[in-house]
DNA sequence: GTCAACAAAAATATTTATATTTTTTATTTT
DNA sequence: AAAATAAAAAATATAAATATTTTTGTTGAC
């Protein structure tokens, strides 16, 4: 069985390991894998045609992530969240992205600039663009995180990034939860704008206060749709 | 070979992947495993015994919290670091465990002030008594811990305190650098008193400042220690 | 003689397949 | 109904096979 050559073909992952990972996430955190499932090897294995070594070492590193939860000697599930979660998560998001918004901004450079140009156009064009079903929620999405992404790339600590995309992470789980059953009565375009502008205007303060109100308004739009959904 | 016995006479573990993540990263966060270290497989099955499958399940935990790093094809390694990271973890623990510390003085009742006082005592026994050498480290650093643990306690943030914890438990590993070569000449028992004191009083701002300036002293402790080492 | 290119060998990492242990489920007995 | 037992399913660990990388040694050009 030559798998080897297809996986040189796609490009990217040197073992069936981070393919496994960058699978099992994809799945986790777009619902497909709903939470709270069990994670048995014998499905997975049928599922993605891996064998159960490699299956084993990426869920253990999403046990790392926190999308995993390892049951001693009953193996894996897929991590349950409650609206708590979700909360305690937006607010440290709120946390980490204004600290490092503020440290992004007065290290921003032109490029910098540019791409925050860049990427907000391509997501103004979808919002405001004739109204697409859920097909174009995966690139909404994308284009979400681009965005945001864009804003504090000129942040110096990986930490700090890295800390933000793993809060960041979980809350799309949540976001796409929420985009399902939700209709969108918030303004987020207009949201993104203001964000574009602070920044741009490397008005820190204000940036910072943008920053929080929309990821409130996020987490709230995101609670409301959890509890309508019967979650815990 | 009956090694489940023996495991399970040891008391917790029901795996010995468990087992594996224990050991390695305490010899991580310890130093007996070096930054930047290759971790070959076969070293490590004869150090630990333990086979293959079990340590790589480990190592990919520890990948998920960046102590260890995967190369590819090429194995694992110890996660390096630098001054850099040093300085970062050490903002970011400022950021978080600030936040943590103001989230839980409202909040706490009788019994987390009798534990703040406990390991307060505790931590002042070794301060303050007799010298003692380099045994005496991993005790400081233990009651150190529990010290810090016992003032956030308090905080309903579980995502805010794993993420701290996660924080402190990085700085350790710069904490054990610093401790093995630099006289201590801060007052941290001082540092110490003075936090006990604003979380006991209540005093949510005052706390605040002075978590700060105890982080950023130990940061710089830190910094200064790695330096004189020759690390990058 | 030194350097680079190449090929073979060794070391290493990775994966699959097999064996063992544990947990879960079903059945029977008290 | 509760407890005990047996059977099945599942998870875990080991050992063997496979693929990759690294090292070593050789050849040939300059």
């Amino acid at each position: 069985m030559s798998k080897t050559s297809l996986i040189r073909e796609a490009g990217e992952e040197k073992t069936t390991s981070e393919r496994a990972y960058r699978l099992l996430r994809e799945d986790i955190v777009s619902g497909a894998l709903a939470p709270g499932q069990k994670l048995k090897i014998e499905m997975l294995r049928n599922r993605y045609d891996i064998g159960s070594g490699p299956l084993r070492e990426a869920m253990s590193r999403l046990a790392g992530d926190h999308l995993v939860q390892i049951l001693g000697q009953r193996g894996f599930v897929v991590a349950d969240f409650t609206v708590q979660d979700a909360r305690e998560i937006g607010d440290l998001r709120k946390l980490v992205e204004a600290e490092a918004l503020s440290l992004s901004i007065p290290n921003g450079d032109t490029a910098w600039e540019e791409r925050i140009i860049t990427t907000f156009h391509r997501l103004e064009r979808l919002e405001t663009g004739p109204e697409r079903g859920v097909e174009a929620l995966a690139e909404w999405e994308q284009l979400n995180g681009a965005f945001h992404e864009a804003l504090v790339a000129a942040c110096p600590s990986v930490w700090l990034l890295r800390t933000r995309a793993g809060m960041f992470k979980h809350h799309e789980r949540f976001r796409r939860l929420s985009r399902l059953r939700t209709v969108l009565t918030r303004d987020i375009h207009g949201e993104h704008r203001a964000l574009m502008e602070a920044a741009l205007d490397k008005d820190v303060a204000k940036s910072q206060r943008v920053i929080r109100t929309h990821i409130e308004a996020t987490t709230e739009a995101v609670i409301n749709a959890i509890k309508s959904l019967g979650v815990s």
